[in-house]
Parts: C-alpha cells; structure tokens; sequence
DNA sequence: GCAAAACTGTACTAAAGGTACAAAAATGGA
DNA sequence: TCCATTTTTGTACCTTTAGTACAGTTTTGC
C-alpha cells in the first residue's frame, strides 16, 4: 500500500478539482484553459504537459465523476438492503434514500455529465463518448439486477424489465432538466418518487 | 391576406433554416456564423444587420420552434379527440401517438432544444431562458388540463397531478438523453409508452 | 424619383485553444 | 552527491470565432 503520489499527480488533481469547480458553476465551455492555469498557478505550457488538450481534460473529469458515483450507488444499495430482506421492500427504500439524495444537490448543480456530453458531444472526443455510454450501461444494469430480484418474488407478466430499468436514469435526467429550467430544485426529487410509485403499482397487485 | 413578405424577412428565414439544419446536425456552439454567411450567400455585415448577435439568432430558431411544437401539439390533440369522448381514453391516444411521432424523428436529431439551452446557458441571453421556462410551463399546462379531465370522471383520490403533467415532459427529456446517449432511437417511443402506461395505470383501477 | 431598407467592404479587436520547442528547475533513487 | 527523469517555464507564433465600427452601395417599393 505505498501511497506514492508523485508531484505530477498532484498537480493533476489539482487542476481537475478547480477545473469540476468551474464547470460545476458554469459548463465546461465557459471553462477557459488561461482561467484554469491562473487559479492553479501554472504556466499554460505546464497544462499541456498534464492534458493533451481541454478534451483530456473533460476525459479525466469524468472518469473521477464515475468513480464516484458507483461508489454513491453500492452506499445506497448497502443502506437499503440493511433495512429490509424483501427486494420490492429495499427497492423501494433505495429510490426513496436517492430522491432524499438528490433533493440535498445544490442549486447550482450543473447536472449529469452524461446529459452535459450528449448536448455538447461536438466539443469532446471519442473516448468521452464511449465513457458515457458505459455510464448508462450501468445504471441500466443497476436497476435491472434489482428489478429481476424483485419480479422472480412479484411476478408481473408483460412488462418489460429492461425498460423499467431505463425509466429510472430517463426520470433523472429529465428531472434535472425540468427542475433546472424552472429554478425548482425540489422537482427533481418528486418526479423520482413517482418513478418509485410507478415501480410500487408494477409489482404491487391493487 | 396580404403577404407581405420582404425581402429581409426572406433572408432572415433564410439564415434560419441554414442554421436550424447545422444546429440539428452538430450542435449551436459548433455552428460558426461564417460558415451560415458563406452557405446564405451573404455577407457577415448582412448577417449582423439582421441579427443582433449569435444569441439573437439562437433567440429568433426557439421562438420559431416553440411555434411548431404548439402546431403539433394542437394536431395530436384534435386527431385523438375525433377518436374517443372518454378523457382517459382520448388521452392514452394521444400518448400512443406521440410515441409514435418520436419513433418517426430522426436519427441525428439533437435533442430537445430546452434541454440544449439548459446545459448550455452560458451561451445564450436572458431572454431565451424566460422563453424556455414559458415552453417548459406550456407542456406542463397542456397535460395537466387534460389529467384534470380524467380526474373528473376517474378519481384518483392522493396523486399530483402537476406532477404527473410534469413527469411528461421528464420522460420526454430524459428518454432522448437515454437514446442519444446509446444511439438507439427506439428507446425514446418505448420509454413515452411507459408514461402512457403509468397513466393508465393511475386512473384504471386493477 | 426618392427615401428607406437591405446589404457590401474594409479594417480592426479580443478571447480562446492550441503548437513548437528549448531551457530551467525540481525530484528522487543509486 | 551525481544523474536521469519528471515537471515546469518562457517565448513566440497560429487559427478560429465572435464580434465592432462605419462609410459606401445597391435594391426595393410606394
């Protein structure tokens, strides 16, 4: 366990947590590079010996915002499974746990990457694109492991669980959208307890 | 009826139908106003005797847009009102058709333009964030009126129904993410069918 | 024919994202 | 302490893009 941080790492990171500051307040094209290397004290020529170009950077951004947030995800999981045995049961307290989650973001979350790229697609390259999608793969393989769990206890015949468990990301972010676009942060959370409530009327007969 | 169509506003419509086919392609930030001039045949002083700035112009497509889409939704609305007297039913009509006019939309299409403003604020003006809000607030009034219709004749006693209303608009916003992101254009009708779906769910008792 | 509307032309600015490359400084292990 | 590698600076230059300023020219339509 040799925690060697080199102090190109450093610097590295240092530049990502001003960068995701930045982006957070106000997108990732309003993010300037001479911005970037002003707060951190660095010459531009020190940025582009750390990032190819302002795509590598986005890249390395949102490999931590992964990271982050599939361990957000098992946190929730464990916290659910915890306090009920029943999937549908634990199912339910888990979405309830992440519209309390998401009702805590701040105001000025600039939302999900992963909405952020797709209308903006132009200004990153390739590797972001396979990064996002594997993002969504995993939500969709998330909720579908439960959901499966739930359906072999409550059986429910012609739905379709593979798009019940896309509903759940579809519900976010547009979600985000509708609740940043009228200034309403308490939107979001709502329309995810109706994505809760949809998934109770699915498996709870009457 | 007198058109009276100058030879400005020609050119306006113009420049506008060039740049609504490159936003749809590739995106507002990626769409450069030299590169609009050159496919008009104009000049760039042309194109700022018309448009204020970029932002003007992105102002001038959503209002043009935003027109279209009451269009369409008047449309869908008298076409599922010839087919049934039922609030319920006409509704879920109106929902299966929906689903069917986004199977119809186009692979490159780029998403909602609400959405494309939302993360990408930074680029326009504060007038096209009053007119987002006011596209936003028209969906959310066209549904609920009709939820309101339903609810008249099949109560449904501890539900929102703004937020239900709302929740069409996530689902739309949400699902293009979805299917963008994946590539995969079905995901959008399908993840519309499971709105329509919760709907019928809510008012339809077992 | 004449005024207003619809442009053109020229010249210039500032911000942003780079590129190229040599030189200097810091770091860390042998 | 030497030395190689890593990290960072400095200088100079390029391209694209979104403008601004404003005088002059052409077109349109009553």
């Amino acid at each position: 366990m040799e925690e060697r941080i080199t102090k190109g790492e450093q610097t590295r990171a240092r530049i990502l947590d001003l960068a995701e500051d930045a982006v957070l307040q106000k997108g990732f094209a309003a993010t300037s590079i001479d911005e970037l290397i002003a707060a951190a004290g660095i010459t531009k020529s020190g940025f582009f010996y750390h990032f190819r170009d302002k795509s590598d950077l986005a890249k390395h951004m949102f490999k931590r915002y992964m990271d982050r947030e599939d361990e957000i995800f098992a946190d929730l999981e464990r916290r659910a499974d915890e306090l009920s045995d029943d999937p549908l049961h634990s199912t339910l307290i888990l979405l309830k746990f992440l519209a309390d989650m998401l009702a805590d973001l701040p105001e000025t979350h600039p939302g999900c990457l992963v909405a952020s790229y797709c209308y903006q697609h132009q200004l990153f390259n390739d590797d972001i694109r396979e990064l996002n999608e594997a993002s969504v793969l995993s939500w969709r393989t998330f909720f579908l492991r439960r959901l499966e769990g739930i359906a072999e206890k409550y059986p429910a015949p012609d739905v379709d669980l593979r798009a019940i468990a896309d509903l759940a990301l579809t519900t976010i972010e547009g979600g985000i959208i509708l609740s940043k676009t009228l200034g309403k942060k308490e939107l979001l959370p709502e329309q995810m307890l109706l994505y809760r409530d949809y998934v109770r009327r699915i498996f709870s007969p009457a």
